[in-house]
DNA sequence: AGGATGATCGTCT
DNA sequence: GACGATCATCCTC
């Protein structure tokens, strides 16, 4: 498949507009061991002044990306284990930004292979934290702009129609009931409930 | 300096 | 469906 970098401008700075804007578009990861991609197939919004954000409680040294300009990755890692991948939204001084809950593996799947203990493709990126695994993203990556980064960054989809659904988002105990996670219909790659509302 | 917290994952029943 | 691992980060003392 030949990849078309996103230009900016043609994401949407509204958080809920970019979950949804980011189905279908392609992840792209280049490494020295090599590139992996894969469709997003899931993610969910997290709001500006949303109790569930991790930036509700203000600026901190973790979560300055998510108040930076849009569209810079927001990585921070979990429990200990695993690292989750956000692309920044609204304008610079808000705190918000997009979860990438989920990709479907493209390119690269002997090497997502070989980092994952699995050799399943549905199971390489099912997940945030595998998906982290699987492309070898970090918190090095914290605060790079994904639309214009040689590293990890954004391309086109190929324009293949995609049924979105919504539903509550997952692992989270505040506002836990608001329908802000999109996955594509249909997605054998999704990595949670996959029979919920028209988005 | 110490304690609580968490947008997860893999394993087990 | 439940549980424990595991640790960077943040807050409070």
């Amino acid at each position: 498949m030949r990849l078309r970098r996103l230009r900016p401008g043609v994401l949407p700075v509204d958080t809920a507009e970019l979950a949804r804007a980011l189905l279908g578009c392609i992840l792209v990861r280049e490494h020295e061991q090599g590139r992996t991609t894969g469709r997003i197939v899931e993610t969910e919004a997290y709001l500006s002044g949303d109790p569930a954000c991790h930036a509700y409680a203000g600026r901190t040294r973790r979560n300055a990306s998510l108040f930076g300009p849009p569209h810079r990755a927001y990585v921070y890692l979990i429990y200990g284990t695993a690292f989750c991948f956000n692309v920044s939204s609204e304008p610079e001084g808000e705190g918000a930004g997009v979860l990438v809950r989920a990709v479907e593996p493209l390119e690269g799947i002997a090497l997502m292979q070989s980092r994952r203990a699995t050799t399943l493709t549905r199971e390489l990126c099912r997940g945030p934290g595998r998906l982290c695994e699987a492309f070898g993203i970090d918190r090095s990556l914290d605060g790079i702009d994904v639309l214009r980064d040689e590293r990890l960054w954004l391309a086109h989809g190929d324009g293949a129609g995609m049924e979105v659904r919504c539903g509550p988002r997952i692992g989270i105990t505040r506002a836990a009931t608001r329908p802000l996670r999109f996955f594509a219909a249909g997605s054998a790659y999704v990595s949670g409930p996959a029979r919920l509302n028209k988005a």
